[in-house]
RNA sequence: GGGACCGUGGGGUAGUUUGGUAUCCUACCAGCUUGGGGUGUUGGUAACUUGAGUUCAAAUCUCAACGGUCCCA
């Protein structure tokens, strides 16, 4: 295997395919094959978030895949942003279409017509709704899986609010999530608002959560975009309050995408390939029978799944045949599953199961009646690691830099104090060729701006994905 | 948008300069062997991106298309 700290992109590369998660053979650029076992891992993530949405009263709902040229077309700032990536559908079978449709970039144009139709009165209100999507964008630069696809799992939560500050609010919600959805993931994060060039087309303001892969390049995660009006005006959202008078809608979103998966593979992984975050494993326990001539180890190995699998631990019995024990290690390795059993004759013997990390040297013996606890322990001693190695390397990466020449002499991501003002963000992207994700605001910060000196807050310039 | 490099079995490659039987590793299939960290062995399946041109003869030379990788704006 490629060396990860020596190659990150041909590592990377690598290890998407032979880890098992997808193939990117198809012959279409940036559109890859999920394989069961990539699929695994994106669907115990969406089966999350799911969960915490619902508990936060966001409803799942399902758009339609195409979106008319109509629809589309309703003319502000929000169309400027994509129209150069959007796939267009021009023919029905052998006739041309009158009216062409394209493949959803991001689904406002799709959603926000029906909420004019939805909505009606404040008792309507809030209507929270999301979906869990595929999205294609017609990305033109190089490809990379995961990190930029032209078609990729998408999760977006649209919601309309009375008035502005109850849409806040929902971004304040909106951060719960995340925040639980970042502990599963093992991936810390650091929180932007993005400069005014730099937010979504048509959103008052967009904030980020921004993580960074070895190869010092930043990451967006997830963002959450508070829309105000911009939206509910030109697709005419409006509602009667209480004392009878039409009113605009607040509208907020929350978006996430398949560039997760790519977020795990590059932080966690290592060369013996992946590590997966215990929740989010397919198999987080996985059980290799040792073959023996004394002792049916196959059918003790049998048993210890089942006794797992009862207890909601999601564990497998590799019973191949025709590979050694020591092949299956590392298969298992590769495709990283956490916890490891070993069943060879001296456990069957003596009543007991072998457990091993995939992230520590060293093996452990324990009694039947402490294997639960053991490999419980084992999930969540995991995860720990897993995430304190993560945050780390996070710190370690992101450097501050008091003057404009340690920032530049800093490849990767520098922590500065920034007036906010395009011109020196510029400066700083010709000199360093790093962009300004934005200020941070989950810090409080006052300082001089590093290009022009003038008063500002601390902001973060990277190379990005 | 500009430039460079590269397309050989499923994956990774040698061969291309100097035109002539396509190499090795891995994977896969069958068998025996082995099994507590990628067993060993025998046999087998399987490739020159596409099209046109030059030539007795093209993976190799020429042109074009398509695909990929990287760099620069």
């Amino acid at each position: 295997m490629e060396n990860k700290k020596e190659n990150f992109s041909e590592w990377y590369n690598e290890i998407v395919e032979s880890a098992g998660l997808i193939d990117k053979r198809y012959p279409i650029k940036g559109m890859n094959i999920w394989m069961p076992y990539g699929l695994k891992v994106a669907l115990n993530f969406d089966e999350n978030v799911r969960r915490l949405c619902d508990a936060k009263g966001l409803n799942e709902v399902s758009f339609p895949l195409l979106i008319t040229r109509k629809q589309l077309n309703v003319e502000f700032e929000h169309l400027k942003g994509f129209e150069k990536q959007v796939f267009w559908i021009t023919k029905g079978g052998t006739d041309k279409l009158d009216e062409e449709m394209s493949l959803r970039p991001t689904s406002e144009s799709a959603m926000y017509p029906m909420f004019a139709m939805w909505i009606r009165t404040h008792g309507d209100l809030p209507l929270k709704l999301y979906q869990l999507v595929s999205v294609y964008r017609y990305e033109t630069k190089h490809t990379r899986p995961f990190l930029r696809d032209r078609e990729f799992r998408f999760f977006e939560a649209h919601t309309a609010h009375r008035n502005y500050q109850e849409a806040e609010a929902e971004i304040v919600e909106y951060l719960d999530i995340w925040k639980s959805l970042s502990d599963i993931l093992c991936v810390p994060y650091v929180l932007h608002r993005r400069p005014e060039w730099d937010k979504f087309a048509g959103a008052e303001y967009s904030n980020a959560a921004d993580t960074f892969l070895p190869s010092n390049r930043s990451l967006q995660v997830a963002t959450f975009h508070q829309y105000g009006t911009n939206f509910s005006k030109p697709y005419d959202i409006t509602y009667v309050n209480e004392a009878g008078e039409k009113e605009y809608v607040h509208q907020t979103t929350y978006g996430m995408s398949s560039r997760l998966i790519g977020a795990l593979v590059g932080i966690h992984g290592d060369d013996k390939g992946l590590i997966l975050p215990p929740d989010l494993a397919p198999t987080q326990v996985i059980i290799i029978p040792i073959p023996s001539e004394k002792s049916d180890t196959l059918k003790y190995s049998m048993n210890l799944e089942k006794i797992l699998s009862s207890k909601g631990i999601r564990a497998r019995v590799d019973s191949r045949d025709s590979y050694t024990p020591g092949y299956k290690y590392n298969d298992w390795e590769m495709r990283g599953v956490p916890v490891r059993i070993e069943v060879g004759e001296r456990e069957v013997a003596a009543n007991t199961a072998t457990i091993a990390m995939r992230v520590e040297k060293g093996k452990k013996t324990v009694g039947l009646k402490d294997l639960e606890d053991s490999v419980r322990d084992s999930l969540r001693r995991v995860k720990e690691i897993i995430t304190d190695k993560a945050v780390k390397q996070m710190k370690k990466i992101i450097k501050e830099a008091a003057g404009l020449n340690d920032l530049i002499a800093w490849k990767g991501p520098s922590l500065s104090y920034w007036c906010g003002l395009r011109e020196c963000s510029d400066h700083i992207e010709e000199k360093s060729e790093k962009v300004c994700l934005g200020y941070r605001i989950d810090v409080e910060s006052a300082g001089n701006c590093v290009v022009c000196g003038k008063e500002g807050r601390l902001a973060t310039f990277s190379r990005t994905y």
